[in-house]
DNA sequence: GTGTGACTTTGAGTCCGTC
DNA sequence: TGACGGACTCAAAGTCACA
């Protein structure tokens, strides 16, 4: 059963960030987004689009389509 | 060389409907999206956010992942 | 059955801050 | 280092008529 999508994506790019050794205020200042946005999605709380998800897997050095990938519990 | 992630999405999109046999009527009208909206995805005119990239993906019967994967072309 | 332009409303995304 | 809020701006979301 899925849950909530937006959880489930920020879940995804907590892990993915901490992997990469990255804080909040380093990975939004290199993918250009903005720190207290970041924080909100990955909180769960911001319908994050394309764009932006695309610009944050670049900086992450993965596909894109890896960051809509299930988080592991 | 597919660099705009916007074009990128709507070929996929593309590709994966008519996979499925659906017209963009059909799948608009499944996944609860305007038909005029879904035209403008296709063809990479939208910057679609993540809850309809996921509505789509439902539809379709995929996950929302493999709808972010590059497009054959 | 699809492309497109014009439009309105809602929320995406920014920037300031505090705890 | 990150959660969270207020006050903004502009784009995402959605609708329509017509090609």
């Amino acid at each position: 059963m899925q849950q909530d999508p937006l959880k489930s994506f920020g879940l995804r790019l907590v892990q993915l960030r901490k992997s990469k050794g990255l804080s909040q205020e380093k990975l939004a200042l290199e993918s250009g987004i903005a720190r207290s946005y970041l924080s909100g999605v990955e909180r769960g709380q911001r319908n994050i689009a394309l764009l932006n998800i695309h610009k944050l897997a670049d900086t992450l050095g993965i596909p894109a389509s890896s960051l809509l990938e299930l988080p592991d519990d």
